[in-house]
DNA sequence: TGCCATACTTACGAGACCGTAGGTTACGGT
DNA sequence: ACCGTAACCTACGGTCTCGTAAGTATGGCA
């Protein structure tokens, strides 16, 4: 419950490595057996792409455990169960999605904002696709939180203050925010979730034509819509 | 694999009718032995129920076939199975939303396609919420047909090709025209995923925000959209 | 070198669920 | 009143999975 460390060492079957700097103080890197916290983030690992692919009750603790190379009780010694296994993997995943999105929610024009978070979304997207693959799947466990509606929602609420902010100064009625909020995170989330297949026009150029179309609208399209930070990948 | 009737009488438990008119031919509405397609109705009702609610693997047959007073053989000898009982839902559903979305998507303006599909959308719902909330789960079986997403792509797709012939009329890129339609759908079906549950504003009014968000933009909202045709329910 | 904590294993109980074999009851026509 | 068919049931085999009990190896440290 106390580490957090996003290593990720993408060691699969029981090969082992070569020579190496030892990793962490003392340690050896060729070993069978790891640290806990090795274990720990290598159960997570596993665990975050098999429920990604299979959703969590095709995903059985044997298979996760067979392909960490262990046995199941092992699991059990470190989460208490599938449950608590699955429960860490999609905090962390909420925990990333929301800080990538809100940190794109911090700056000045509402235009910009928006540009922001799009493509911070896409690029949540594109970086952890196995997590946001499990957040779209319907979680079974705790029905109230860690849905992905939810947060949707969540991010959603974040928008509908910056647009509750906006139509009152232009004289809209404040109360639609939530809907206006809505529509433009599931505007988002929907072709992030299209785009994750067809990887077509390059992540930037999305995010671009995302702005235009829910800037100007269908009526006043931009041809050529640019993003205003210029970005690369 | 032949009756369509979507007659869906939602009797369950054991409880007899009182009084009635005969409901089918010569048949006494008293009784507790169905007629093959009453029952296969029914199951397919209560089939629907559940995997709205539990999704796939969290519902059991013997949970369906005891929903419906009988007992599992019963559902194996309709449907050959739970996948067969399960793929039968899908279809109906998929098939009901696609004909009222294409139905939809056949008069003139675009504009007007935008708001009718988003009604019929909204309506489709409205009506058959546990379906919609089957499609939107992912299917476990037949990944390529069968998904959400490919239901989706299918509905964005009919929007692609008319905002192909509009792109290419305005001199835009038709190449793009996938993109914006996965958006525009994007933007309607989570935000009635979204109205499912705070069923806050009417749907005529949502489906005429929307189109006020996909025509004119954020830059150039309207006050107070009204749908052109005018809806009453 | 020997000890001890930590990482890990084999083996198993318990329950859920799918799907089927074979038998039973009611309904409708004759 | 009888009989065949369609609807329906009890009971069971087989498989899968979660979770646990009890025991084994490994590696650092006194």
């Amino acid at each position: 419950m106390a580490i957090d460390s996003s290593a990720s060492n993408g060691s699969k079957g029981k090969s082992s490595g070569s020579s190496g700097s030892p990793a962490s103080g003392t340690r050896r890197a060729r070993r069978v057996r790891m640290t806990g916290a090795e274990r720990r983030e290598q159960l997570l690992d596993i665990g975050r792409t098999l429920f990604a692919e299979r959703g969590y009750e095709g995903t059985s603790v044997e298979e996760i455990a067979a392909k960490a190379g262990v046995s199941k009780p092992v699991v059990y010694e470190h989460f208490g169960g599938k449950e608590g296994l699955y429960a860490v993997v999609v905090d962390r995943e909420m925990r990333q999605l929301l800080d990538m999105v809100t940190g794109a929610l911090t700056a000045g024009h509402p235009r910009e904002l928006l540009e922001q978070a799009a493509f911070a979304l896409l690029d949540y997207i594109e970086t952890f696709t196995d997590g946001f693959r499990i957040l779209v799947r319907d979680s079974p466990v705790a029905q109230s939180t860690g849905t992905f509606a939810s947060l949707i929602s969540d991010i959603a609420t974040q928008v509908e203050d910056i647009l509750g902010l906006e139509f009152k100064a232009r004289g809209f009625d404040p109360k639609l925010a939530p809907l206006y909020a809505q529509a433009l995170v599931g505007m988002v989330a929907l072709t992030g979730q299209w785009w994750v297949d067809a990887r077509k026009p390059k992540k930037a150029e999305v995010a671009a034509h995302l702005v235009n179309l829910a800037w100007h609208g269908l009526g006043n399209l931009e041809p050529k819509p640019r993003l205003i930070g210029h970005r690369k990948n």
